[in-house]
DNA sequence: CGTTTTCAGGAAAACGTTTTCCAAAAATTC
DNA sequence: GAATTTTTGGAAAACGTTTTCCTGAAAACG
């Protein structure tokens, strides 16, 4: 292997010199830097980053932490979504991601998890979907020993960022399109997860228009699983005027519930899941750009590793109606 | 930081002890070993991967390499399923993936390639859907840099290892299951990509199945693609009995075809996504377990790490019919 | 022109391990 | 009980960088 020694011999220069060509230092003279890289493109030298990681004590590794609990089913999009777009941003911005699964994270013991990051010298930790008032997740930023960044959670403090669209306000609004287009009354609303962050800010929105417009909304919690939803539709749907559900996964269940049921209600989902397209129907729905979340995350953990503080930042969010022929064409 | 020096100053021994304690080496009496744990315990160190590369020159640093011009639908499942397969699997054997994606992989610099996989002192690579046959892939394969494992790509030498269903026997099989319960004579057959080694693969097994049955089968090459092979499908299902399609994202366009239509024709498809299942048919299919395909391919690339020499492994395969049903409960 | 300031570049310690080699102690042999 | 072998554990070099500190030369100053 050809090391920044080899470079420095053919150069005619210092070890030191080659590293301060290396990584840009303002201090050596045009001339010198030339021979250096001259010297470096001869030899097709690489620079180690095992051995800068621990010279400087920065590695620039990240981990994506995704609990699959949430997303057990292998037909949701979102975790992918989030890895891509985490892995373009760290690839540009010159940082790692380790993708890291947790099964039954609440379980896990997070000694154990702060072990494994720590012997991996992670500095950061992109955390989706669990919040800080889960014990462990809460244990493990407060550990302070990572960055961190919260995908659909709250906790900001010095070292911790969080990032999620403005929930109750796409709740609200994209249920008062739907509302008013179907001129429904008496709507079922299928919640995600009881004390889930996002379910409540969604449950907020719900809870705002109903009042202002003075609908009838009656409350389950279908836990983000479709199946759940179905049985909830099955069970309540038949009097009521629509659906409205806190995930298109959930939507794509009481669809399925309709259709057994052989009756016709207008269903409004959340998220924007492209998969929706292949349900069949066209449905009003908020549509999250999880890949941009991700990216976005990935930039916050990059400036809190640079010593800025923790905030909260809102993303756009967008309502859409998917049609079947979105997803074909 | 807690250093493995700290540790052997609290235990009373040697620097060296303590790493031939940690990695289980045999010249170590019961006593000091305890001593050392104790210490390691009380200290709560933890030891540093990056030196401990760095000084082995082991990273134990795996890529898996996705190409997303193929999987550029965001409902195609497969490459999640790679990842969570490669990823659990690597964390059992004490290796680290880095997930990469490759856009163009044709096109893109393999110097630029080897430099960055160099870099980041990356051991072994896992290539999804990429030929040696690919010049790129041949470069980088080739470098011999790296051990390879070729998922669903043929090119075996000491350095790499291929691993893959039976493509020809599976198609083979679940066609003519299809064809005989169907009683259908002419076959509408959307293969994948020209000269693409599972594509071609399929193609022999059904050509083998229309020799044996003497069958009429009419072969348009579809690209994988969705929306081609509804194209396809509306061209020319209309004198046809059936439609084979070479995946089941293809097939899920041909029975959107046949929706548009309005004409009922059997279609088969072949990878058992679970997608399938969203579209609302039934049909018979190939299941191939992505997850415990990349799975074995992490355990195999350990072997290629451990001195071992390439080998070609056929992976099992299972003929399904998917059901509305099978997905919901 | 002497003095001070700036600048380029070198020497060497440090990062936290692994691993080789060696010495002392213990166990075994004759 | 001496000679030999085996076992245990320590000293120190090495891995490839970064970074601090320092020196000598050039530039700027008065």
């Amino acid at each position: 292997m050809v090391s920044i020694r080899d470079v420095a011999k053919r150069a005619g220069v210092a070890i030191s010199t080659v590293s301060k060509v290396l990584n840009h230092y303002p201090n050596v003279s045009a001339e010198t830097r030339e021979k250096v890289n001259v010297a470096i493109e001869e030899l097709g030298f690489v620079p180690n980053s095992i051995a800068s990681a621990l010279s400087s004590k920065k590695t620039g590794r990240l981990a994506l932490v995704l609990d699959m609990d949430k997303h057990a089913q292998s037909v949701d999009e979102i975790p992918m979504q989030y890895i891509v777009g985490a892995i373009n941003k760290a690839k540009e911005l010159g940082l790692d991601i380790i993708t890291v699964f947790f099964t039954m994270i609440q379980e896990m013991s997070v000694d154990e998890m702060i072990r494994y990051f720590q012997s991996q010298s992670i500095e950061g930790l992109i955390i989706c979907g669990l919040s800080k008032h889960d014990k462990a997740i809460y244990k493990l930023v407060k550990s302070g020993k990572f960055k961190s960044v919260l995908i659909d959670a709250p906790g900001v403090d010095a070292n911790t960022s969080s990032i999620h669209i403005d929930n109750t306000k796409a709740q609200y609004e994209v249920a008062k399109k739907f509302v008013l287009e179907s001129e429904s009354r008496k709507i079922l609303y299928i919640a995600g997860k009881k004390n889930g962050y996002v379910s409540e800010e969604r449950l907020k929105g719900i809870r705002q228009l109903a009042d202002e417009l003075g609908l009838t909304i009656f409350i389950r919690t279908g836990n983000f699983s479709e199946l759940e939803a179905r049985k909830l539709t099955m069970q309540y749907a038949k009097n009521k005027d629509a659906i409205i559900c806190a995930s298109d996964l959930m939507a794509i269940g009481a669809m399925k519930a309709l259709i057994d049921m052989d009756i016709y209600r207008p269903v409004c989902g959340f998220d924007g899941v492209s998969l929706m397209g292949y349900a069949g129907k066209q449905m009003h729905t908020v549509k999250q750009d999880f890949s941009s979340i991700a990216a976005s995350a990935v930039e916050e953990l990059s400036r809190l590793m640079e010593g800025e503080s923790g905030r909260e930042i809102i993303m756009p969010h967008e309502l859409i109606r998917i049609k079947y022929l979105d997803v074909i064409s």
